[in-house]
DNA sequence: ACAACTTTCGTAAACGTTTACGAGTCGACC
DNA sequence: GGTCGACTCGTAAACGTTTACGAAAGTTGT
């Protein structure tokens, strides 16, 4: 079923109902309403090839994920929960949503030059921003729209919208500071993930305005994975000057660091206070729950597909490129306490 | 850069442009070298939209996932180790993978309607496979091939890649029944989503063969979630007649279970012993450790690919529709004991 | 030297849309 | 009644490819 059928069906020419289905201007209601009513009776939805290639544009989204990267996989349904927020925003716009997996091994920007060249989207979500993206550079040079979730320090004309990594650990350094604590470690991915940066210069500011001497043991870099924060927490445990409380900037380290203090006494709490990072439905089965921080996934996903169609409008005010900050709300848990009289 | 704009480089006309870039026969060696170097100094690759036009086909699988749907994204890395195979795979045949997220909210059919008529892909694989599924039905009269992760009741001529839940609830039977278990409990999905029905009638027929009448207060449906295995382990811990072991069709229960057992002071393994699904990462942070199936997702991602391809072969008996059922191996586990005297 | 065949390449049509352009009809107005 | 504009629609070109077909040139065989 293509649009000279139904045209032929109609008695009309394509032109017409091409107008029709466009809702173009210049086209009587009385064949506009017939056209509709031939095109969905006939089940006639227009041919996805035939229309971008006319039009230059393919009426896609792209949202480009790293599927051997651990850090934005782990252990739960950010991303689902985003994408379906960003899915949905987008198909009231009359736009479609595809995730295009870039393999671990496969080099990125092979990759990318694949997905630019072939057409296949109008603009490209980015995800596991690092801080300095090959990626982005190479997006800058061809003319397609982009934005990334995590900002970079590479720069190039993009839109990106970024968690508050650095408010995080400010505000995650100021709660336990509130509670006497002075002697705080974090633990850091070990790769060159943006986000890593920001919650270590938040870190180091809390630090600062509480009037605390950075120690650089105190600040511990391991894989963004469970495995990753069992090996924290088996480090921290066996430090001889044992901190008193522990930032963590992902959410799936918890799971892992709650294990290792399992296994060799530590009680969160008690002996270590514990900020995780974001809330999430796996944190009802640590004990003592840990205190975290709040994100609404369905906000930033609808604000990720606002962000990416206004990259494509045609209004240059709206157009333009911007970066956007999402706070995070504070949420206490029984992981939070005073430290010991002892330490 | 398109392919005229390749020709008029090299002198030649678009044909043998084209041609070349597709090593179609008849092309002077000579001639291909150049156009080939011509090629990848320009960065030219074909524009997808003129080449699908042409060709009806577009050289892209799609993956077909619901966002909403909790039980087969819950908690671990399944899909993401699973899509990154696959892909691995398809690149190295030449296609390219997009994932199609289909919201919850939204009518699936519809939402297969769009995708099966923009023309977008050349084939689906879909998942989340309910026993009655009007998806199917709906791809069957179109002439999209298909396939499905989970078999599926309504007939279709479609291939289907499953894992042996049946095998997998059999072999868990047997297992506690070996060690003096005799009230055996099982945690199965509250939707119609087909595995859970094969698990139950492998639970049914290890009853069966183990000479164990069937107690229906032992069989518990709840959502397939942390959530959901919270309440299934709050239901078994405070039931009066307890039983003396838990068999469960998904890991991401097994959290909640051993949250609602910790609450409760019932302990796996000396008061009821526990058999997961799919071992995971996860389940190193479960005290005691879980028995358990091994999976290969590797594996199964690229056999998945492999299949789906199989559906676009010309070679009417390759692409002849078929089922594979994936057999997973037993992993034991300390939840894993014999009943306590007392029960 | 000519026919017949092979090798190589150019030409043009086709895929399904969208849209610029022009043609036709109708009513209003002078 | 003729001019003008508004409204509606049909025609055809264009988007970038692939491929059937035929032409040109070269090769072989007689």
């Amino acid at each position: 079923m293509n649009i000279r059928r139904l045209a032929d069906h109609l008695n009309i020419s394509i032109g017409t109902v091409s107008r029709a289905l466009n809702n173009r201007p210049g086209v009587h209601p009385e064949t506009l309403e017939k056209v509709l009513k031939a095109a969905t009776e006939l089940g006639y939805v227009a041919n996805q090839s035939g229309r971008s290639l006319r039009r230059g544009a393919t009426n896609t989204i792209g949202f480009v994920i790293e599927t051997g990267h651990p850090a934005h996989q782990a252990g739960d349904q950010f991303f689902y929960v985003v994408l379906d927020a960003m899915n949905l925003y987008l198909a009231e716009q009359r736009y479609d949503l595809v995730v295009l997996p870039c393999h671990s091994a496969d080099d990125p920007v092979e990759f990318l030059s694949r997905v630019i060249a072939r057409g296949i989207v109008d603009a490209l979500v980015m995800t596991a921003t690092r801080r300095v993206d090959h990626r982005i550079a190479q997006l800058a040079k061809s003319k397609l729209p982009f934005m990334t979730l995590g900002r970079s320090e590479t720069p190039g004309n993009y839109s990106w919208i970024d968690l508050d990594f650095e408010g995080v650990a400010r505000r995650s350094v100021q709660e336990v500071v509130k509670l006497g604590h002075r002697r705080i470690a974090v633990g850091l991915p070990d790769n060159d993930v943006a986000l890593g940066y920001h919650y270590k210069a938040g870190y180091l500011k809390g630090l600062a305005e509480a009037g605390i001497a950075v120690d650089e043991s105190l600040i511990i870099r391991v894989p963004t994975s469970e495995v990753g924060g069992f090996s924290l927490g088996k480090q921290v445990a066996g430090m001889a000057d044992q901190p008193t409380a522990l930032l963590l900037c992902s959410e799936v380290t918890a799971a892992g660091v709650y294990a290792a203090f399992g296994e060799t006494g530590v009680e969160a709490g008690r002996d270590i206070s514990i900020v995780a990072f974001r809330e999430n439905p796996l944190m009802r089965f640590l004990n003592p729950a840990p205190a975290c921080f709040r994100l609404d996934l369905d906000a930033l996903g609808t604000r990720l597909g606002e962000t990416v169609l206004d990259l494509l409008s045609p209004d240059e005010e709206i157009s333009r490129r911007r970066g956007e900050i999402v706070p995070l709300s504070f949420v206490p848990g029984k992981s939070l306490q005073p430290p010991r009289a002892g330490s």
